[in-house]
DNA sequence: TTAAATTGTAATATTTCTGTAACAAAAGAA
DNA sequence: TTCTTTTGTTACAGAAATATTACAATTTAA
């Protein structure tokens, strides 16, 4: 899971370049033309980022920014501005303004891909990260090498998908239906309580005396990580 | 943020009272009273929801439905059936179907209501607010967990969906039956008064000394919370 | 090809939860 | 008061959910 990102721009040729290409690494994406319509739907959306426009048809970008500042559901949304050449001086008060970054158009897609992984590494480390981690768990997805306390833990190809599943959703409660409908390939028809002795195996290989478990059981809801 | 709900119904005056209600309660509405046309106006507005009559003009809901989960953009978009009565043993139909849930005319609002909540909570959690609190009371159904206090309380399966009710309408007294029907599956036959009980292993649970009695007992009418 | 690792399931053990019955206590009614 | 109705409390047996274990089948690695 990459994240959600939503895009304000009046242009609507940079939407479609832009919206391609995030959706291409794996971003889910929604836009919208204009300013007032798309702070509605930015706050259906509930984005983990917005690339939002300077100079728009109604509301000026930092119109639309304050606006997001002053809903306390938004507070901390990071904001990548999307300014024209010659608006440079712009930029300072586009920082002033709660902007966690700007670019400058024209721009190349790999430029703005490097800022929001930059913005989003700040943010919100998981979304971006090839390592998960929580606590004293750590997860690398790309090496696939699992840590707990900084000692690696050797961990079946089940339990690697498992324990991803839950790390990028700690804490959340997920019943067997959505565990199997997630951590197996599609199709694949296993006996629910199979889960539970993966999560036995899960838990063995994880945990470490002397620590606190890490799965939490649910009693007729299902498991989650604590 | 509430998201937004497509209507196809025929009943012009279903369409107003649910719509109105909806919409009060903070949804975006939009509405068709045919099948056809209603399928195209609906992939224009890419709701979250969808209600569905059973018995249409032009098209059954079925067909509708059928429609629907052949569009890649909209497989999994939650619908619940309308139905009328008599119509039950298409319910088993409806749901086989790939609908999600379904109502049976006419329905009280409040009913229909739960249901659109229970159903977006399972599709797009996001949209439904998960947390509900009274007092010092906090209960998230994201993580499974009571508070009150800030101190976390145990409760058993029963005790939670028990206290996930009363939180949906503190004050509101609700009778045996009304608790009955709504915290047990349906079709299960319980002794009315082994509400009582529960109500006692939730009261043991939840009350902590020195604060005052959360759940008040209305001789002769049932219970709420207070 | 063999050995090792992994997987799903079934059988069994263990834990936790549930509903009910029986009796006590409280609240109304007469 | 006394009687009646309703609710509170308790204990307990059976039910239900989860944990654990062992094993055969399959896949992967050597």
């Amino acid at each position: 899971m990459k994240g959600k990102i939503f895009i304000i721009e009046d242009e609507a040729s940079i939407i479609q370049l832009v919206q391609l290409n995030l959706e291409k690494e794996g971003f889910v994406v929604s836009s919208s033309l204009n300013g007032n319509e798309g702070l509605k739907e930015l706050k259906k959306f509930e984005p983990n980022l917005l690339l939002l426009d300077w100079m728009l048809p109604d509301l000026s970008g930092i119109d639309v920014c304050k606006n997001i500042r002053r809903d306390s559901n938004f507070k901390t949304l990071p904001i990548i501005m999307l300014t024209a050449k010659g608006e440079e001086e712009d930029k300072i008060k586009g920082l002033e303004s709660g902007v966690d970054d700007y670019i400058t158009k024209p721009f190349s897609f790999n430029e703005l891909h490097a800022r929001i992984k930059a913005v989003l590494r700040r943010s919100d480390p998981n979304i971006v990260a090839n390592d998960l981690t929580f606590e004293d768990l750590k997860l690398d997805r790309i090496e696939k090498r699992v840590f707990r306390a900084d000692k690696e833990i050797q961990l079946g190809p089940t339990e690697f998908r498992l324990l991803e599943f839950f790390l990028t959703n700690p804490k959340r409660v997920y019943s067997r239906d959505q565990i199997l409908e997630t951590v197996w390939p599609n199709n694949v028809n296993v006996e629910s309580r199979t889960i539970d002795v993966h999560i036995r195996r899960l838990r063995q290989s994880i945990n470490i005396k002397d620590k606190k478990e890490l799965i939490r059981t649910v009693r007729s809801s299902g498991y989650s990580l604590v």
